[in-house]
Parts: structure tokens; sequence; C-alpha cells
DNA sequence: AGGTATCCATACACTTTCGCATGTAAAACG
DNA sequence: CGTTTTACATGCGAAAGTGTATGGATACCT
């Protein structure tokens, strides 16, 4: 058996790169061969060298499969009534990005480029991570300065101190998460942080 | 040359390391080669087996130069009117850890800890971290449990969740400026966030 | 002063991995 | 239905890296 339909082409393709996920994330991107992938997925190096030019290949396609713009997270949301209310588009905003970490491959993914992965030829996943930073970041101060224009953010917090000290809340969670394997929840903790931390940035009742 | 004086074999050790942290965090710990650091050191891998057993005997020796435990960084303030001033104690004892941080030495080989290295043989560096995440945490949450007894802390947060939202905000912080090759200061952006996250949580006056 | 342990360079064997070249049987296409 | 292309498997050469064995010159000790 050797040619196979172009679905179950598409399969093993897939199946390739589960399997890259699973090796990548026990031992580590650069200690794993392509053999070591091909024999996980039942197949050879030949189905890998066929599918993809190289592992920075490999690589760059497994990260294809689950990228999430903070944007599109708020936009979802699709509530006319949270742009008068910045602060709780925030934190739904969050919690949906939340529950989308929580799936199995959304979190393997990112343990293995932030925990898993060094430079390599190719890529570079600092690079990678300053730019995800960047995006949610800005997207984050837009929100905080509408929050600030409407007076609902404390006054003695500029709108750029709040964008830092979320963003940093949120970025450490994520660490946490991922280093410890998951072993609570995000969704549970993360919500239950960002709303404490809103509300000790709004002004006083 | 060959035999060294033991004042200046333990210069090369020294140098051996130097230039395994310029490699490492240049190039990544599996991507370079024990070849290339004793070249950079001016010498041989001879020198490298020497010294070391392998590469993760190296590794470990290299991150034995920079342990800093939280609880000896409060300890050193030595101040006995900080018991009544637990969260100022926080304060100056995050500035003091932004302090050391800072040091060249010390955001390389964290750098090189938390971003440029994958599990391998010996060496688990999530395990490391998570170690020193326990340590800190724990000190911080009795801090901030003798805060909550002095009255010193909003009682709509508990001593738990004040230590998990500083805990992320450092750790997230920790994150950013070592992804961002130290571009800004840890010190006066840890110092601003940390002063203002505190007074959040302090009780109105 | 002589012997010995130290400190490091050099050389060699071995393993691992990569990239490509080739083979091949079945699917896709006209 | 014949031809071409696809979707892999297999095999080979080259390169890199590791661990160790050996050599040698000198600092150190008695």
């Amino acid at each position: 058996m050797v040619r196979k339909t172009k679905a179950e082409a598409a399969a093993t393709r897939e199946a390739l790169l589960d399997a890259a996920e699973e090796m990548f994330i026990q031992h580590g991107v650069a200690r794993t061969s392509l053999e070591q992938i091909a024999r996980h997925a039942g197949m050879t190096r030949g189905a890998v060298y066929w599918h993809f030019k190289n592992k920075a290949d490999l690589f760059h396609a497994m990260l294809q499969r689950v990228r999430l713009p903070f944007q599109e997270l708020v936009e979802a949301l699709d509530d006319p009534e949270l742009v008068k209310k910045p602060l709780e588009a925030i934190r739904l905003a969050c919690i949906s990005g939340f529950e989308h970490l929580e799936r199995p491959r959304y979190r393997r993914v990112h343990a293995i480029l932030i925990h898993h992965c060094e430079v390599f030829s190719d890529i570079d996943p600092l690079a990678m991570q300053n730019e995800m930073a960047e995006e949610s970041c800005g997207a984050l101060r837009d929100y905080f300065q509408c929050a600030a224009r409407l007076g609902q953010l404390r006054n003695d917090i500029s709108p750029a101190l709040a964008t830092q000290l979320l963003q940093s809340m949120l970025g450490g969670l994520f660490h946490d998460w991922l280093r410890n394997d998951g072993s609570f929840s995000i969704y549970e903790e993360g919500s239950r942080l960002v709303k404490t931390q809103l509300a000790l940035m709004q002004p006083h009742p």
C-alpha cells in the first residue's frame, strides 16, 4: 500500500503534526528527530520529507493550527452594549481566551513554543511571543483608554499603567499554568484574578 | 604550556562557564556544542571534559553561580520596623530582587533557563522554575497573611488571592523583561508596578 | 630533587541525524 | 484504459557531536 487518496494524504499530514506535538512536548523540539516523529505516527521519514521541507517547516505548520488573535476574541463577543463598558469587554475577552487555551491542542502548542523550544534555523520563538504580546497589549490599551474617558477607571491610574498591570498578570498566570502542566484550571483561576484586578481598578463607589 | 597553577585552572573553569553563557544565550543550549564553548574560551574540548562530566554537568554548574532565594532578600533588609508594615517589606524585597536581576550575569542565566533551554538528560528547567516560584510564593503568602491580621489589606481580598495576583504580575513582568532582552529597566518598571499594585490592595483611607 | 598528580591538547571510534536519491504501487486524469 | 503524477518507503553518503583513551609538560608535594 503506497499511494493514498487525497483525503488520506491530508489525514497523514495531520497525524504527523499530532505526533510532532506529542514528541516535542515530551522530549523537547531539539531532542526529537524526524525519525521519531514519523515512527510515532506510523510512518517513515519519507512521509515527513514529502509533506514538509524540514523540521523548521513542520514546526511552522504546527503553529499555524493554533493562531488566535486577541482582537478577534473581543469582536466575537458581538454585544453592542459592551462599548459602554470597556472593562467588562476586557473581562469577557479574557475569559473567552482562557476557554480557548484549555483545549488540549492549544495548551500543548503554546507550552512547546514557550517552554520546549529554543531558537533554531528559521524560527525565533521569542520574536513570535513578542509579536503576540504586542498585539494583545495594543488592544488592551485601547479599551483602558476608552474606560478612562468614560470615567470607569481610577484617575490615579493611567491607561498605560493599567495595561501593563493586567498584561503582566495575564502573562504570569499563563506561564504558571503552562509550567504546571495544566494542573489547575486557567479558566477558573484566570476568571477570579481578572475579575478582582479589574474591580480594584474601578473608581470607588 | 600545559600544566597551570591552581588559580589559573580555576580561572579557566570560570572562563568556560562565561563562554557557555554567551553561546547558550546566542544559539540556545541544545544548538551549542562543547567544541564551540571551548573554542570561544580559547580552549579545546579536553578542558571542558576535565572540568565537567558533560554538558548537563556544565549547565548545572552555571546555574549554581546565580542562585538567589527570595527569603534572603527580605532578611537582608534587616529593618525591625518592617514587621509592622508587611506590604512595605514586600515592596522593598521586590525592589531588591530587581536590583539583583539587572546584573548582567543574573539576567543572562535566567534568560537561558527560561527561554533558551529545553529538557535534556539530567536537567529539568521547568522543575527548577517551579521550585523557585513555590519558594517565593510561600514567603509572599506569609507577609500578606500578616498584613491581613494587621488590617492593612482590603478585607474583600484574601491573602491567598493577593499572593496570586502579585505573584502572577511579577512573573509576567519577569518574562516580558527577559523576552525583550532587557530593553527596559525591570528595576524602574517593576518598582512602579509593585507600588501601584500594593497601593490598590490597601484599605481605603 | 625526584616522583606524582594535575591540567589540558590531540586523536580516534562510535552514534545520531540529516538531506537526497531512488524505487514503487496505486490514485488521478484525459 | 493507458499515462502521469502522487504519496510514500527504502537506502546511502556526508556531517556533526559525543565520550574516551592517550600523550605530554609542568606545578606541587615530600
